[in-house]
RNA sequence: GGUGAGGUGGGUGAGUGGCUGAAACUAACGGUUUGCUAAACCGUCGUACUCCAAAAGGGUACCGAGGGUUCGAAUCCCUCCCUCACCGCCA
């Protein structure tokens, strides 16, 4: 959610920014609505509060005036402050009407982006932010997709994730299995030499978690919701872990607050990876390592740096080739103020695939879930949270098994040998 | 799921209708003292909205959440949520 303070303290950034995330102009317009209601909402409280200081007088002098005695003058005051209070119902209700009005206006206003963020509409807009150096793999003619080499190394099951649940839900076996837990605990373990705190959190999360995150209500519908508990299953470790500071008051000294957590994320459809949805490349529910930051406003960027590190190096560890894009104003999420994509390049698919996503989403959580820090003057702001995949499974199994297929089997890279067992990966029961 | 007891500021905890935004203790922060540490002493110590050009200073709201009674509610009533204990069930 934007600060209100902001749009009324300078409207046009505002608006500069959100035509850089090519709102319509019928959504700009909201802003000056919202501007609108504020003046209307400031008299009426101003209005109210002053009717609710006359009675809250008024009835301590009716206290004083049983104590001596005076029947008379009390029931008269009684009579002026029942009349006050029913003027104060009907300015009550008109302020809460503007109230939840200016409320939903200012919800549904994404974030502004940052200033390097580059012009555009769609995918094809983003920036190549890093290019992979070298030429791209190329792999003979007989290379397989990775459903091909799921069904060659008895790997996963689509048929059987679809048996025991539906489409989208996939079932690993053997060494598919051991090599989903192999990456888990590698993930972790390089986040936690990293500095990142692990934490282990619910999957099912209530409304407020939802909300403060931003999950809520922009996508209800993308979220898995267990309606006798009124729970939803999270589509990302950010809301869960995020949500550990909800209305929370840090002390600079705290900062920065850097958590990792692996969850299984669920979704109902797993958004836009274009049309190419085979195999594990669009399912309702994957494995991520997620790493979350909560930073001073002035180090967010830093941090950020750090974690486009952080991801930089476990594609190393992975000996996969890959580029960073930097997303364009029409392409970043709803909350992110700065977003760059990891796609990894698959030789055997010959295109490439979106592995990691890192954003700073500066104040727009931590203005929802009033998470703010208070500085050595004793003032208190809010704090910029950043979080990113690092990594995703599904996809990066995809990605190792497609570029590392060679004659001896799936070649397991280096780094992850130690957690998966052996060099190979084969068609053979552990 | 059943029964009982509770939910007050960072923590402990007082407070059963007006003098309570809230005692006391403690933690934290600032200072004095001290050879260092400790102790002692003094001071500060909630958040949000709002009024004022700003500061100073006001106003309003908040004692789990939401309603209600009353001139007036942390305190009385209702609903819900949560915590704890015991029982039941269970990995």
């Amino acid at each position: 959610m934007l600060e209100l303070n902001f749009l009324r303290k300078d409207k046009e950034r505002v608006l500069e920014g959100l035509r850089k995330k090519n709102l319509p102009a019928d959504q700009l317009a909201m802003v000056d609505e919202i501007l609108a209601l504020d003046i209307q909402r400031k008299s009426l409280q101003t209005l109210m509060d002053n009717g609710l200081n006359q009675v809250n007088s008024l009835s301590k002098e009716i206290g004083n005036f049983m104590k001596s005695g005076q029947t008379a003058e009390a029931e008269n005051a009684k009579n002026t402050v029942s009349g006050i209070k029913e003027k104060n119902k009907e300015i009550e209700e008109q302020l809460k009407l503007i109230q939840n009005k200016q409320e939903t206006l200012l919800l549904s206003l994404p974030n502004l982006p940052h200033s390097s963020v580059p012009n555009g509409k769609v995918a094809e807009d983003n920036e190549v932010f890093q290019d992979w150096p070298v030429a791209l793999p190329v792999l003979p003619d007989s290379a397989k997709p990775h459903w091909e080499l799921a069904q060659d190394y008895d790997i996963f099951d689509m048929e059987l994730g679809v048996k025991i649940s539906g489409s989208g839900f996939i079932l690993y076996r053997r060494n598919g299995a051991r090599l989903q837990r192999a990456l888990i605990n590698f993930f972790l373990e390089e986040a936690n030499s990293a500095g990142y705190e692990e934490v282990w959190v619910p999957l099912l999360v209530n409304k407020e978690t939802a909300f403060a995150t931003g999950q809520l209500p922009d996508k209800e519908g993308q979220m898995y919701y267990a309606e006798k508990d009124d729970l939803y299953l999270i589509p990302t470790a950010e809301v869960p872990v995020t949500n550990i500071y909800r209305n929370e008051i840090l002390k600079e000294s705290d900062l920065p607050v850097c958590l990792t957590a692996y969850t299984p994320c669920f979704r109902r459809e797993a958004g836009s990876y274009g049309a190419h949805v085979k195999g594990l490349n669009r399912v309702h529910q994957f494995d991520k390592i997620e790493i979350v930051r909560i930073e001073h406003p002035d180090n967010s960027y830093r941090a950020l740096e750090l974690m486009l590190d952080h991801v930089r190096s476990l594609l190393a560890k992975l000996e996969l080739p890959y580029r960073i894009l930097k997303l364009c104003g029409g392409d970043m999420s709803f909350s992110s103020a700065l977003t760059y994509d990891f796609e990894v390049y698959s030789a055997a698919q010959k295109r490439w695939l979106e592995v990691s996503s890192v954003s700073n989403f500066e104040t727009f959580q931590t203005n929802r879930m009033k998470l703010r820090y208070k500085n050595k003057d004793g003032q208190i702001q809010l704090l910029h949270t950043l979080n990113g995949s690092a990594l995703a499974l599904a996809r990066i199994v995809a990605a190792i098994l497609e570029n590392h297929q060679t004659d001896k089997g799936i070649r397991i890279p280096l780094a992850l040998q130690k957690y998966f067992g052996s060099e190979y990966l084969c068609n053979t029961q552990i």
